[in-house]
DNA sequence: TTGTACGCGTTATCAC
DNA sequence: GTGATAACGCGTACAA
């Protein structure tokens, strides 16, 4: 339980500290036979730095804090795997935080980070209010602040973000394409980012082509609820008098489980009656009955950019701020 | 970009660092004129302390290591989310590590968190390698160990687990209950210790019922091939010429997308024809068609549980092993 | 009630 | 090549 300190090595190879020091961190030549002498002492005694205690004297932890609104999401867990992968091959350690969505979270965790020294923080889905209300501007002042999503005009920060408005656009293009002229949106009714600003593409595009705009609205967007409810809506609709022929859902759930068990429970072919595009590309996309045609976001390579931008953030000064965008591909399966 | 020092404060209070000190950890009585000095300091500088610092000379990083397999089964996200809640409340933060089930990641990982100096280490689903090894019996002796689920006879470790026995048992009776004399298991083809104790505890019944074991073995049990196997080896199975009618999944992937898929495909009823039986009570058995009869494993629960005794271990010093089992709950539903 | 001085384990600086 | 020693920022005996 106690800890072999560079004191204990230095003791028993014979040296001063300074020396073990620097066979530990290659960074001054030392003699060949004090080398092996220490680095023998090392092994025996099973000597491992407190990185603690270097990283007080470095100021910098090797560390980053990563935080999410949720790990149930599997955007979020693949976007979290992206990151760390290439963080570990640089060296880093994660701390991960889950907000629960919360605003009040977001602030005290990331405070409780930087008490902690991490060298940098990459938000993923930052909450509206945080994002408006100035406070991630400040404190990109402090440390450096990476946000995933989340982009709200006029807020500078440094940003990685999905292309939604063109994965929206390709999808909408291709129902079009496919001779279907009644096309509906299907979203969550919580103000957010995300459904914001596919709405607003798709409101703009129907505008452009003369077609009637169809907006289904879910109470909730991400949880078990959301199936049950997407069901329930597509279904109403579809029994209206002017029902749509193709449905862009906000995710795979609501799109693959929701619109899929409401279109098939009323008798109706899928893709001949009504077309179905999911968004996100995530596994539930690929098991469902029929396969879901949707929107693949990378969220593996977006995680891998972001880490690569906020490794370039925290060794560089060029702390200019950048939007990096990252292109979506459209997927069509069966549906 | 310059960090705000407890020396600063006491310069701007006109006290010293000791009387800083005292204010922040109301530890010791300070006269209420000058408390109210220096934390008026305190605000203005928006000084908060260096974690690092403290953890250093109190021998305690208030941390601790969390190694899950993977971040995309909703198993252990749920079950991390009860360790973080429960932690976040005992003023602890967590380090997640995503090992990949890979059993060099554990170590390394693990390396890296000892290094780090955490206070304590939670490891889900550890590695049959590590656990036998004698790996984690040696780690235990240097920093409070807890594991999650993963025990083999004879390893003398803490331990938090799910009963998976009684589960197994809870369904199978359930399935006789209900007139179902052809049961069979559907698990994954790799040696993992969460089918092989669910594979053993279904033999031993089987036997002693006097019926025939049935088992269907996949090759992938957790990622996206999962589904097709097992819809494809339930529809082989069903077309024998001597079918189950009831079958109980490993996990609820296979038995409520894959195994449900290859009942319906053939145009059998469920569950008169076959009933189904999944693992995990995840959101997926809660949102297919029909809904999926599962066995509950009360996964925050077991996180819960799990943080308590950690915590217990690194305050306490009652080192004694423990096995603390949590029971699980069958939960009926149209499957 | 307050302050001085030491120590946590490491790296950086400067002498030898 | 090597070794004292200062420094990182904080908590705490001990002294006043």
């Amino acid at each position: 339980m106690k800890r072999v300190t560079i004191q204990d090595v230095a003791k028993a190879s014979g040296v001063s500290i300074t020396t073990v020091s620097r066979v530990i961190n290659k960074n001054y030549p030392v003699k060949e036979s004090t080398r092996i002498k220490v680095e023998e002492a090392v092994q025996s005694l099973g000597f491992t730095p407190n990185l603690l205690a270097r990283s007080l004297i470095q100021n910098s932890t090797k560390t980053i804090g990563i935080l999410t609104p949720s790990l149930e999401n599997l955007f979020f867990s693949e976007v979290i795997k992206g990151i760390d992968n290439i963080m570990k091959d640089y060296g880093y350690t994660t701390f991960l935080c889950h907000t629960e969505g919360e605003p009040a979270n977001e602030i005290e965790m990331i405070n409780s980070l930087t008490n902690r020294q991490v060298d940098g923080i990459v938000m993923i889905d930052p909450r509206k209010e945080n994002v408006v209300s100035g406070y991630f501007e400040e404190l990109a002042k402090n440390v450096p602040l990476l946000l995933i999503n989340g982009h709200y005009k006029g807020v500078q920060c440094n940003y990685v973000l999905n292309d939604a408005e063109a994965g929206v656009l390709e999808a909408l293009r291709y129902f079009v394409e496919q001779g279907k002229d009644k096309i509906a949106l299907l979203r969550g009714g919580k103000k957010s980012y995300s459904y914001d600003i596919k709405e607003d593409v798709y409101n703009d595009f129907i505008a452009g082509k003369g077609l009637e705009p169809s907006i289904i609205r879910i109470k909730d967007g991400n949880d078990v609820r959301t199936v049950e409810q997407a069901k329930e809506a597509v279904m109403t609709i579809l029994r209206s008098k002017n029902p749509p022929n193709a449905i862009l859902a906000c995710n795979d759930w609501m799109g693959g489980v929701g619109a899929v068990n409401g279109v098939k429970a009323l008798g109706l072919n899928i893709p001949d009656d009504v077309r179905i595009i999911g968004f996100d590309n995530t596994i539930i996309s690929q098991i469902i009955e029929p396969k879901l045609s949707t929107v693949d976001q990378q969220m593996t390579k977006l995680g891998q950019l972001a880490a690569k931008r906020i490794y370039n953030m925290m060794t560089n000064e060029n702390s200019e701020n950048q939007k990096i965008y990252l292109e979506t591909k459209l997927i069509i399966r069966e549906s």
